[in-house]
RNA sequence: GGCCCGGUAGUUCAGUUGGUUAGAACGCCAGCCUGUCACGCUGGAGGUCGACGGUUCGAGCCCGUUCCGGGUCGCCA
């Protein structure tokens, strides 16, 4: 039966002690990891959050102790108290190996049932089983660490921004759904019928009220809900830190500020300085034609190159439908040397990477390969005169040993191809320095899109994005070529957080309306309240959000976001812990006048 | 919404061409054991093969449907 803690009470945590504490008499506490029993002889390997340390029952010391002990099993918790002594046999596996607490006196805590799976480091566990148990999966100590790591990364944030004057500010939950990105988790009204507030995608809106009201610099650590599909880097409720600034006009007002957040976190978190300079800055359209992605993993080659102008002198019917129907362009041809791959890639390989970029959204991938001592050989071949392919050969640094791969499409299809090829070469061939942490900023991103869905412009970061001040007139004249002060960071390849200077002008907002297509009755109905307010005085401001739970996974170099949470949802955003989402009572639903939808 | 992958003791997996009573390891239970730390030895329990339907003399295996889960594309201002 379990006991009470009666007059024991921890002294020191299991992994605390050490050969410095041998003669002491200590309490501690904790869950039982291992049990051996030698008949007369009990070791215990007890667990709690800093460590392992072994403690021992010997019935020549205490048989009646040692009768007592002998009922315990994997994950009882204890209260045990006795004596530090060095060990017979050291042993290096654990931390505290140098030493063992010889038990005088034992509290039964807790007992267990069997766990469903074995609380170890390195389970192998499906990880359904994991998320159902996720508070036995979370006893795992590199869980606890990831979760750990959280905590130091808010705690450094809290504690640099505070130095920076920032002040930090909780905005609602329940707001105002403004369906302009991405869709948005809703509640119903009870007390106002067939109404719904919206959890937010992210504070935007208040936090530039507060710019307003004149708080100047603002932060925030908060969740945001998104209701689209999950990946393996993104779950349905998330956390920014979130901060805004006021008085800023470059970018690099708030960028130069954010970078040092930046290195405090990574010093405080995992002792890695990243050095005094600034982080670089790349422009969109450079980490575009290099990398083909606006998130660029800069830590490996295999740049882009367009080869637009070779490829309309060749007679391969795809590159030239790509290239221009009419004589109007509209593609462009683009490859990257796989440097050394022809060795690597056999002709199965590349007609699975040609299967691979389909999923992309290529209709195809030409390549040409060059192995050593032999003849060049590939797909396109047969549509090269010999002086283009020794044009492709100059333009694209092509010699023995080397494999070129080249997209023919749309700009946009052809940067998301050889982009994604790039990346799954890299991943698969082990071209990345996993130990190395690569930061940049992307800037010069353009105003506008065109959502051909939409049939209009919509904006690439949001309609309270400050254009530059020299592309102004451009917003109107020709939006496409409009270059917006926004900014995102990206780490590793991961876009890690991204910004923007916002617009605080009124007539300068209102031609952003514009060109967005809405009209002023929809601006009013969808942000009326939020363009009255720069009516007042609004301070020329910025700001920038991080995603917490990616930079936890980058400091920590884990896959999942889902290791980095303590309580994450599975791909269909459901727990499988709790059961949420469920069904809710028939009284519920009326309440909240919600009609009732029939089970089938 | 599309594509790919997975589901067999508590766990991780194996399971031949469709053929007797579905196996192994770990874990669990019992006994023995005073220096283990993946303790050891002996014995034992434990299975709706995700579910439903079909083909067949016979299905873990073949077919269909479906559920659960993973990755990814679309989506994510």
């Amino acid at each position: 039966m379990a006991e009470l803690m009666g007059n024991l009470r921890r002294t020191v945590y299991c992994g605390e002690l050490s050969i410095k504490n041998v003669g002491a008499n200590v309490t501690v506490t904790g869950w039982v990891q291992k049990r051996r029993n030698f008949g007369s002889l009990i070791f215990i390997d007890l667990r709690d959050k800093s460590g392992l340390v072994q403690i021992v029952f010997d019935s020549s010391a205490n048989a009646e102790l040692f009768e007592k002990a002998s009922v315990i099993r994997s994950e009882y918790v204890l209260a045990v108290s006795g004596a530090v002594r060095e060990r017979e046999n050291k042993t290096d596996k654990i931390a505290t190996g140098d030493i063992e607490i010889l038990v005088s006196e034992l509290k039964i805590l807790a007992e267990a049932d069997t766990t469903p799976f074995e609380i170890l480091d390195d389970t192998d566990v499906n990880e359904n089983l994991r998320l159902k148990y996720r508070y036995l999966d979370l006893r795992r100590p590199v869980l606890q660490n990831n979760i750990f790591m959280r905590h130091k990364v808010t705690k450094a944030t809290r504690n640099y921004l505070d130095a920076l004057d920032f002040c930090e500010i909780e905005t609602p939950m329940l707001g105002k759904s403004s369906p302009e990105g991405a869709r948005e988790y809703l509640v119903p009204s009870r007390i106002h019928p067939t109404c719904f507030y919206a959890l937010p995608q992210s504070p935007q809106l208040y936090k530039q009220l507060l710019m307003v009201s004149g708080f100047d610099r603002y932060y925030q650590i908060t969740k945001c809900f998104r209701d689209e599909d999950l990946r393996a880097n993104r779950q349905p409720e998330f956390t920014q830190i979130d901060l805004e600034m006021s008085f800023v006009e470059k970018i690099e007002d708030v960028l130069y500020p954010v970078e040092g957040l930046i290195k405090a976190i990574f010093k405080e978190t995992i002792g890695l300085d990243l050095g005094s300079e600034h982080f670089r800055q790349m422009p969109y359209k450079e980490a575009m034609e290099r990398f083909g992605s606006d998130k660029p993993d800069t830590r490996f080659g295999l740049e882009l190159k367009d080869v637009s102008n070779i490829a309309s002198k060749t007679d391969f019917k795809v590159f030239k439908d790509a290239l221009s129907i009419n004589g109007i362009v509209k593609g462009s041809v683009r490859a990257i040397n796989a440097k050394g791959f022809a060795s690597k890639l056999s002709r199965k390989d590349i007609d699975g990477l040609v299967e691979f970029v389909k999923t992309l959204g290529a209709k195809g991938l030409a390549w040409i390969s060059h192995p050593q001592g032999q003849e060049v050989k590939g797909s396109i071949l047969k549509f090269l005169t010999e002086e283009t392919l020794k044009e492709f050969s100059d333009a694209l640094n092509f010699e023995e040993g080397d494999v070129l791969f080249f997209a023919a499409d749309k700009d946009a299809v052809v940067f998301n191809t050889l982009g994604g090829l790039r990346l799954h070469l890299a991943e698969k061939y082990g071209l990345i320095d996993k130990n190395s942490y690569d930061v940049l900023w992307i800037t010069e991103f353009p105003m506008f899109d065109y959502s051909e869905e939409e049939g209009r412009f919509v904006a690439v970061h949001h309609p309270f994005t400050a254009p530059f001040d020299e592309d102004i007139e451009l917003c109107l004249t020709d939006p496409q070529k409009a270059r917006a002060k926004a900014y995102d960071i990206v780490i590793n390849g991961q876009e890690a957080g991204g910004g923007s200077i916002r617009i605080h002008r009124r007539d300068v907002q209102e031609k952003m309306f514009s060109v967005l297509g809405f009209t002023p009755e929809d601006v009013k109905e969808r942000f009326g309240f939020f363009v009255e307010a720069f009516r007042y005085g609004a301070p020329p401001h910025g700001g920038l959000a991080l995603g917490l739970d990616r930079l936890v996974m980058l400091l920590t170099k884990t896959d999942s976001i889902k290791e980095v949470i303590a309580f994450p949802k599975v791909q269909t955003a459901s727990c499988l812990m709790t059961g949420a989402p469920d069904l809710v009572e028939e009284k519920q639903l009326n309440e909240l006048h919600v009609q009732p939808i029939s089970k089938k």
